[in-house]
DNA sequence: TCTGGGGTCCTGCTTCTT
DNA sequence: TCTGAAGAAGCAGGACCC
């Protein structure tokens, strides 16, 4: 598995075992702040913190000078300050971040074509077809690792697993600049010894509530009888966590993403009492969601509202609209429509509008007139209930926000009610 | 101490439909 | 036509992730 360097991380040894695996998580360290240091050197070594500069900007990234002094990311920048005072803030610059990340996600490509990007800066890879082409999947994440180095200056740590969870858990573990090899035979020891925070999806909140009742490694929700963790988790997360903790994670690498929903907010230097003002707020938010929308060919079925008092009480709204829209003009009457039923009880510190229940623009409206349509729809609905079994599978399941209906999903994904 | 912006998922409650 | 039950759908809020 893995042994500690020291500095409280957890790496690889060049020999390590990678029996059973076929997962890379692969997540770049520090990322706008590294990429910062490779555009001006000069801040190589600096407690660097990249984030708003000014009024209630947080961190976004920090350099491990930084994080040393206790700056963790989502830290208001003032108090990121008051704990390291010399440190550099530097506004984030996100298309550059963007370009580099396409040219990391460009070197995974090249290693497999099973990458799914999670966000910026990290994603998954299914290497378990690259045997013959580039090796075990240990040797794998050692010249991708080498790679990005190489080609774009930038560091990053691998995880290496036989599921997508413990991958993930082993790249938190091995950061910075490190690899860590978590073979099949080694995973229940190495998850029984973390703390249950560690698990995707447990929180400050589940993890709070969890070490009330005592259970606070992983080896304690093993021993715990799986209804005690649904009682505290609820059905769904006590499932998920008991299965995590067990080692069980079924979801494969999944290239393809579905966006379901497109939303834009934004938090106000000052607090905002003027019902206009946060009208007119509406309006521009509503412009720049339906120009993704349009962007994106979708249209929104629901339009939802955010807003955030000055005490940080958040509320939300949503209408369903009688047809789908792309047009801002309508997506903002419907907000502000929802914001009017509101009695403003304090002055307002964010506000945002989210498109949601997306469907495709030129895709399942547009086939309602069209009988051919319909029954090569049918057809493909019948076939799919055959492969995937039960009724659940619907039109819009099989369509999604595509009108291709040829192009059916390997395993396409269910929606909840229907 | 002060808490961004982009998302996903889950839960509990209410309303609608059959 | 009315009514109650059950399931589906809509909505609000919260936790979580990067």
């Amino acid at each position: 598995m893995g042994r500690g360097d020291g500095k409280g991380r957890v790496v690889s040894a060049d020999d390590a075992d990678d029996t059973g695996t076929r997962i890379l998580h692969v997540d770049m360290d520090a990322f706008y702040a590294s990429v910062e240091v490779l555009d001006d050197p000069s801040l190589a070594g600096t407690p660097l913190i990249v984030g708003g500069i000014e009024g209630r900007g947080v961190v976004s990234s920090a350099s491990y000078e930084a994080r040393r002094y206790g700056v963790r990311s989502a830290m208001s920048v003032q108090v990121a300050l008051r704990l390291c005072p010399n440190a550099v803030v530097v506004p984030p610059h996100f298309d550059r971040y963007a370009a580099l990340s396409r040219q990391v996600m460009a070197i995974f490509h090249d290693i497999t074509p099973l990458v799914e990007p999670l966000s910026i800066d990290e994603a998954f890879l299914d290497v378990s077809g690259a045997r013959r082409l580039w090796g075990s999947p240990g040797q794998v994440a050692r010249m991708l690792r080498a790679r990005v180095r190489a080609e774009t200056g930038l560091v990053c740590s691998v995880g290496v697993a036989a599921t997508k969870h413990v991958a993930k858990i082993a790249s938190t573990r091995c950061k910075p600049d490190g690899l860590l090899i978590v073979s099949e035979p080694d995973t229940a020891a190495f998850l029984a010894a973390l703390p249950v925070a560690a698990l995707w999806g447990v929180g400050p909140k589940a993890a709070e509530a969890l070490e009330g009742r005592g259970i606070r490694r992983v080896a304690d929700i093993l021993a715990s009888p799986r209804h005690v963790l649904e009682r505290v988790l609820g059905p769904a997360g006590g499932e998920r966590v008991w299965q995590l903790a067990h080692g069980i994670d079924p979801r494969e690498v999944e290239t393809e993403r579905i966006e379901k929903s497109i939303g834009h907010e934004e938090t106000f230097r000052h607090d905002i009492a003027d019902a206009g003002t946060l009208r007119s707020e509406l309006r521009r938010l509503s412009d720049r969601v339906a120009a993704r929308l349009r962007d994106g060919g979708m249209q929104a079925g629901t339009v939802a509202l955010k807003l955030r008092y000055a005490d940080f009480t958040t509320l939300s709204r949503a209408a369903t609209l009688p047809e789908p829209t792309d047009v801002g003009q309508r997506i903002g009457d419907v907000a502000i429509g929802l914001f009017e039923a509101i009695e403003l009880a304090q002055p307002v510190r964010l506000i945002g509008v989210r498109a949601e229940k997306l469907r495709s623009a030129g895709g399942l409206l547009a086939l309602w007139d069209d009988d051919a349509e319909w029954r090569r729809v049918d057809a493909a609905l019948d076939g799919a209930r055959e492969r995937f079994g039960g009724g659940a599978v619907t039109r819009a399941s099989i369509l999604g926000p595509r009108r291709d209906v040829n192009a059916l999903p390997t395993n396409p994904r269910l929606p909840r009610h229907e």
